[in-house]
DNA sequence: AAGTGGTCTAGACCACCGC
DNA sequence: CGGTGGTCTAGACCACTTG
């Protein structure tokens, strides 16, 4: 246990204990330097993290503040589906539904201004249950390699996900009724609602993917990690 | 812009380019430091958010390499629902529905050790449709003030989030057929789905709350965070 | 204006682990 | 064993903002 952690730990307990209540006000750097008998540096890289976690906050000149909470927030981390089924012991299956050519895919929601694209559905297997619908458009001019892609034999998420970087992701998750192509394909019945998880995937602006990926909802709910240090 | 910033978008500029693509072993830091004529320090500083983000990776004596990618990670918030529905510009409205009295409510799940507990249904409104049906169970061991408050002005959300400080949340997401208390107070008709989000808050191992919050699901969908320093 | 946090440095020592 | 990243220090200067 390094003396940051030391610290860290110790501020963490006397906030959670209410010895720290919201609103007060920690003492300087370099009071708790030397309560700590480390350098000021030491005591920053202990702090640093709960300001990132919004426990507390500091501005110059005011100080640093005990923060009460306005809101939960965790990291949501979505692995790649096969991955995902893997780690759960499941035999995992994948099965090209359609594939249209290079360039003749149809944009509904006007997001890739005009650019050439491929649009991918295909269905990822648990056990040889249904479990992901995945309906792919992939911009053609961000991503040249894909216009000859086979995608039957790798899901296009993996190929994505190796070979192109991407600098920012907006995802949305939603609960749905199941549509034509749910129905279908997850072998739903018209009651049975669908789980949504919808991604945008840019580079610079210019957005490289959009992946509407279904789960029946009887068999799926994501779990959000807490964060680590506490 | 400091020296570290302009360094984290040098080195992720040249990932993102595929000048440094996955697999690629990044020169040590010393050497970083004076390419970039700064300290090691500041270099450190600089690569350690995409160690963070998944990145790259760093072992000692085999040096830092950029990593193919596996997962998308983003950061989930979950504002406080009055503070969510006004920041849409809508009006805020509060139901109690029911509020057992102290002690008397089951633990279906045996999550709460046979603590006694309390349990508090309530409807969130956005401009007078139901937004959340939140159904909370309380452990009066751990939070003993809950025992008098008085819920009915102020939901237990806010005055928890507000009194009682947490170590620890786990976060479910899913989507579910609704139930006849969300058929009754939502308003839906049976096919429609409801957004499920279910938290449980702890504090040194001892599970404070439960709360299950339901929406309707064609009013509702969640948006995650990007990591801002891309 | 002055006190607080934010950045940076040059150096030291340590811990891990691949060679 | 040696080279790499991980931690820590003592100090300096700067930027912000509040009293």
């Amino acid at each position: 246990m390094h003396p940051y952690e030391e610290i860290r730990t110790e501020i963490l307990r006397r906030i959670n204990s209410q010895a720290w209540p919201a609103g007060f006000a920690l003492p300087h750097e370099e009071k708790l330097a030397e309560e700590f008998g480390v350098a000021r540096g030491t005591v920053r890289r202990a702090l640093s993290p709960l300001v990132d976690a919004g426990l507390i906050e500091r501005r110059r000149r005011a100080g640093t503040r005990v923060v009460g909470r306005k809101a939960h927030s965790s990291t949501l981390t979505i692995p790649v589906v096969r991955h995902e089924i893997e780690r759960g012991g499941h035999a995992y299956g994948y099965k090209l539904l359609r594939c249209s050519a290079g360039g003749d895919a149809r944009d509904d929601q006007g997001l890739f201004a005009g650019a050439p694209l491929r649009r991918i559905l295909s269905l990822h297997l648990s056990d040889g249950r249904p479990y992901q619908l995945e309906d792919r458009l992939v911009n053609l001019q961000a991503i040249p390699e894909a216009w000859d892609a086979d995608f039957s034999a790798m899901s296009a998420n993996e190929w994505l996900i190796a070979r192109v970087p991407y600098s920012s992701v907006r995802t949305t998750l939603r609960a749905e009724r199941p549509g034509e192509d749910d129905l279908k394909y997850l072998k739903l019945q018209r009651d049975e609602p669908v789980f949504v998880i919808e991604r945008q995937t840019r580079l610079d602006g210019n957005i490289l993917t959009l992946v509407r990926m279904a789960h029946p909802a009887h068999r799926f709910q994501m779990i959000t990690a807490t964060d680590d240090f506490r």
